[in-house]
DNA sequence: AATTAAATTGATAACGTTGTCAATCTTCGT
DNA sequence: ACGAAGATTGACAACGTTATCAATTTAATT
């Protein structure tokens, strides 16, 4: 590892090209209206010195920068990777680049992570969820760039929000099990419903089915986060307490997953037994056998339409106004319900 | 959304409090040797006027910035967002940010996006893997700071490296195998062997079952992606053209996880009639019936090593030469094998 | 050919913070 | 009380690019 020579600049490129230093800046960021000579003769030098561009000093003079601040709660389940995926993949033809903090779920992280985001000037704001805290809102008030929330589309956006409706989502098992005849309906959540969508969520599925004359009979929330351990937890105590109960959903895929398990364990027939419906449609459930009835919600289409919407809002061609996109969550019938 | 006002600067936190901009910014900075007074009157004069840091102008006279370019493949499956979330613990308590860039595995794309990273003169660069084009290869050797690759400790390091070694892994399972008295062993790799770093394993696994005695029998590798579909249909041919082979090594679980599935479908009785091994040690591979047999991959305290490294080396506190960090790779013993 | 319009290039200073050195103040030791 | 050492504060200019306006050159129109 050997002590780098000083880095050539633009003044260095322009001083070998006989040109002006802000012909130079014109060349290297890709400016219009270039002559093909002087344009030649810049890229020369310019790989000759091998000059690298200064994109700090570029975003201080124009007092923006090419960074998008992304804000998520987690990487450890296939929900968020699969919208950094979505996101990454609309902005590869851009200069934009992704700067990523993880709250872990925590308000007071979003808050810390976010007043450091803004101090990097960035072009746009990607945060999950709809529900924020106070200092978090008032940040995001100072900042004038285009900010997305993506997963749900349930609430008041702060400015763009890219996601699912869980209130249809909710409807939508309600029905699908009322249609199916299931009469003894559950519902198994956990963290104590963290992030709040997921309560959203099960509202909506429970406020659906008594309106369907079909009011639940089980629903149990426990404290620890979601794991397919847990989910087969629940899922035995939700039976030992609830022991005619058909169908049981689930707040995500790998509950539902741990209570399939348990039932095979147990020698429990699913569907026939009792039905199973998961959230989020994660392929693994899909591959299984039985493969899992579950709401697919839509996650890399959600990071690209959010990374093409602060694209558009960028160059001007989205107007600066609030809107809602909502993408829709899709029954995946599968071998459990 | 209204148009926000001009931000306030140091200067105007330093007029407010009547002190130099400097002082004004050694206290937002964080930096020591300010009296208990000065500081609290600057505080007092930041928050009254909402003053946020700039750090793009901090980074620019201070010529670098506080910023960690992450060069990454994708973030399709659970092994870089492993990764990342180990990274992210390990800098969470630091002021840097995490930039990141997806390569798709391509060469090209790897180097596009580390030159324009380059050109934000971040704090560190983590990359996947030892392998990198030679115009890789030439920025990198532009760059002064710490570069750690993760992944694979088999190879010349750039500079740092945290990983596995393929090569005990591959040894690992072949040692296994032959212990279990399985004498008809075969490999499924899938995408033609990309990264090159599973070839180094299937070599090392071929060359150990080899210098047991028990040479390898059957080899599929096809050119798809790997996927737990792509798993079910390689393991189906495999049998089909050899039907005594009685265990096989997988590159990794979601190929593994197919095979299995592909045998409880056709009542093959796994492991009697074949035994069925992964690798990477993905949760869910854990928690289904049978429970599988693979080689665990320690993702999580990969990222968060390589965040320690790159701090150490920031802060000076770790030696700038060249060094490799092999973390352990395990047998998980299943019900597969 | 002359005039107008568009393209191209350059001059100037700005962006906001902080590295560095010097000056001043405070504390400690004799 | 004085001198030395350490802590604190401020002055100055630097960092590398580019926003903006003007000047010059080139192309199009009459």
């Amino acid at each position: 590892m050997v002590e780098k020579h000083k880095k050539p600049t633009l003044k260095d490129v322009a001083e070998l090209s006989g040109v002006s230093v802000i012909s130079a800046s014109r060349v290297m960021s890709g400016g219009p209206n270039i002559s093909q000579n002087l344009r030649r003769k810049v890229e020369l030098a310019a790989k000759s010195l091998g000059y690298q561009r200064n994109r700090i000093a570029g975003s201080l003079r124009g007092q923006t920068s090419d960074l998008v601040s992304v804000i998520l709660p987690s990487m450890s389940n296939n929900v968020f990777p699969n919208i950094m995926d979505g996101l990454s993949e609309s902005l590869q033809d851009t200069p934009l680049r992704l700067v990523l903090g993880m709250t872990q779920y925590s308000n007071v992280k979003e808050e810390d992570i976010l007043r450091d985001m803004l101090s990097w000037n960035p072009a746009a704001v990607v945060l999950a969820g709809l529900e924020h805290s106070a200092e978090t809102r008032a940040l995001l008030a100072t900042y004038d760039g285009p900010i997305i929330e993506v997963m749900d589309t349930d609430g008041e956006a702060t400015d763009i929000a890219v996601g699912v409706s869980q209130i249809a989502a909710g409807e939508l098992i309600a029905r699908h099990f009322t249609s199916r005849g299931y009469r003894n309906v559950g519902y198994i959540g956990a963290w104590g419903e963290r992030p709040v969508r997921s309560r959203k969520r099960r509202i909506a599925f429970e406020a659906e089915l008594e309106k369907l004359g079909n009011p639940i009979k089980a629903v149990r929330i426990c404290e620890e986060a979601s794991s397919i351990m847990i989910g087969a937890r629940e899922m035995e105590r939700l039976l030992a307490e609830n022991e005619h109960v058909d169908a049981v959903f689930f707040a995500n895929d790998d509950l539902a997953l741990g209570a399939l398990l348990y039932c095979q364990r147990e020698k429990i027939a699913v569907p026939q037994d009792v039905a199973i419906a998961g959230f989020n449609g994660m392929e693994m459930a899909q591959m299984i056998s039985p493969c899992l009835t579950t709401l697919r919600t839509p996650r890399f289409e959600m990071g690209r339409m959010a990374g093409e919407l602060l694209c558009q809002r960028i160059e001007g061609t989205l107007a600066r106004k609030q809107s809602v996109h909502e993408l829709p969550v899709t029954l995946i019938l599968g071998e459990t319900s």
